[in-house]
DNA sequence: GATGAATGAGACTTCATTCAT
DNA sequence: TATGAATGAAGTCTCATTCAT
């Protein structure tokens, strides 16, 4: 299924890069690890430096800051924690044209589980900087917004006028799936991530969350 | 409506508790607003002492330390954000039984909204820490068993004897409600306070919300 | 044994002396204990306020500064750790003149264990601020030289006059007994209080080697 | 005479230590100085760095804590306030085979007044940070169980079996050295360090007083 | 280029002493 | 008079960042 191309973004995201030498990844690598355990503000960049292995002066000739380091290292959640929508469907309906919701929703669920999985660390550091990060939020705000309009909204848009799904604002459908979504992500992993999980069933109640409230009216 | 007297909790309850000198309850209203615009690890003691009017040296002689002005500050979100549903219910069952979820969940919504609105910055103070303070979250977890025990839990059961709630777990049940109130919580009071908000029509989104995905399989 | 009555004077020095009230006794006597468990620079004059049952204003009111709160309580050993040898001879030699320097050490050393015995905390205070308080040195010097004026100095050379005591300059005989004495508080109070100590095995072994070393080079 | 090769111990024993760079070196003599002649508790980390010419936050990263500096420097006089007793005697008696006390009186007494002329200070904070810092202590009488195991009570046994030496508990001819030697110190180094000293004389004496002590009792 | 020793600003905290009540 | 809340100076320690090697 395509959405599995998606698992190995991040950190593979990291590992892939071009520009960064492998000394740099291990910095970004080290980084979320550390943040995601112990916040941001304690940790320290001698602490970085001695999981990724290299001296704090390497690591400030590449990376200029602190803040810099996390500002890299989250990029790739900037980016992807707003899935392409678009992109995903063009592919799925190229054999199966999308006719209802609940297939688009099943996908969208499964694709964001395997996002979260595969990002857990990096996703837990976003949320918490967002909240006063003033920089993160604005840079993340602003790539969201392109992220809507040429994929998100568009789709929600199209799906509506199909009568596909409810006919409520975009923003509020929006929030209702980031929420519900949102909410599982923090309960799995950052909660309670030794409870004994079964994905198959968090996906059913998932997809049947999204569903109830997303299926048009009067379908 | 009963369910107003709990708006003048917080920083009200900081207010009202008797224990508090005026100037411990003004470190403790200074605290958690700049620990909600800076972070906490971003806000030094000498700030809180200066916004409280004090010296330093006063305030640790009442609180110890400065993680302990944190928990004092949360204590009344660590008790409240998860609502005393049961009470709630007594008060107006006593002239109104309840016999449907709709009007459960209306006064539910508008309970927690008020409440949000009363203590933004020591909710978001509280999920940020969440995250990463182990003391506090094991705190909350404690505090919270014995709060859905009595109460929460319960009150749920209760409902889908009546089969007038959905036959799911009661955890898929509680993060849901929790995924749905605290993504509103977000949006409307962090990510975005700024935007134009009628408080009315978020109310019925989310209870809609809540009573399509909560409403019993085949009422 | 006229030594014994030496015995009742510390901290029944203090809870004798006229001007003092009982709260400010226990001030002095709260103290001598902290500081000897805990060292004087180690312990909070809060925490002294608290041991003595009163408030930190009344005990600054009394003895102006914590330095003079060590200074008051120590006056007794101040006075009292170099033993008026002198008084202590003349009682005991009115039934039984003294004609020997082994009948001498016996009472000198029954004397300075029964002292220390009652005054284990202060003497520990006393030779710890020794090394670093300027002003206690002084004053302590300036006392002991009147002492031994008057007393410890005569009684040497009285002795040494009839022959009974070595001829060593007194200094030297000082150092001596001093060294002996101070050495074995120090092991038994300080360095390891909890042996199973014998006093009559230990003041045998004192008067021993006092013996030997004093004891005039042909008698 | 091979006991003044021990001479140049300390701080030439700090100069020598290979691991530790001049910077640190400066700190521990600089240190040692204050702390003997205003305690422990009584300098700040502050005055060391100026001290020793540099940054607190330097001198922090090497020691870690203000405890830690004091352990480390004190570590020779830990080692080596108890002497090596065997193993000098094993040096002399190469050539000259140990048949009396006398002699072996005169190294010791010597050995140990060069010791105290190179380490005064540190000897001196030894002292005063025996009474109250329990981690010392615990460390100081470990080292000193091995050192007497292995050296001191052995030579001590030997010479009783050779009627060398009186025969009492090892333990208190251990105190009544230390005594007299540590009396000695004490009077010449911290007591009175600018009285007019003659070392000669106080050798003797110190030798006379060990001597009349320690010979068998009918040798 | 790579390193890690050095820095100094600033964090949290303690405490002897004062003073309004 | 007796109290203890209030203070601010000073203490120990951390850390992002720089720079000489």
């Amino acid at each position: 299924m395509s959405v599995n191309k998606i698992l190995d973004q991040f950190p593979a995201t990291i590992q892939a890069t071009k520009e960064l030498t492998q000394k740099q990844k291990d910095v970004l690598i080290a980084s979320i690890q550390l943040f995601a355990k112990q916040g941001y503000a304690n940790t320290s960049t001698h602490q970085i430096a001695v999981a990724a292995h290299q001296s704090e002066g390497t690591m400030f000739k590449h990376f200029k800051s602190k803040a810099n380091i996390l500002r890299v290292a989250l990029e790739p959640v900037i980016f992807q924690i707003i899935p392409d929508v678009a992109a995903e469907l063009k592919k799925d309906t190229l054999s199966k044209p999308f006719t209802n919701l609940h297939d688009f929703l099943i996908i969208f669920v499964q694709n964001r589980m395997e996002f979260a999985e595969a990002n857990q660390d990096a996703i837990k550091v976003f949320f918490s900087e967002l909240l006063y990060n003033e920089d993160l939020r604005q840079e993340f705000i602003d790539v969201a917004r392109k992220q809507f309009i040429v994929s998100f909204e568009g789709t929600v848009t199209k799906l509506q006028k199909h009568n596909l799904i409810i006919d409520w604002p975009f923003t509020m459908i929006f929030r209702y799936i980031a929420s519900v979504v949102a909410g599982y992500i923090l309960d799995r992993y950052v909660l309670f991530p030794n409870r004994d999980w079964n994905d198959d069933d968090e996906a059913k109640y998932l997809v049947a969350e999204l569903e109830k409230v997303l299926q048009p009216e009067q379908a």
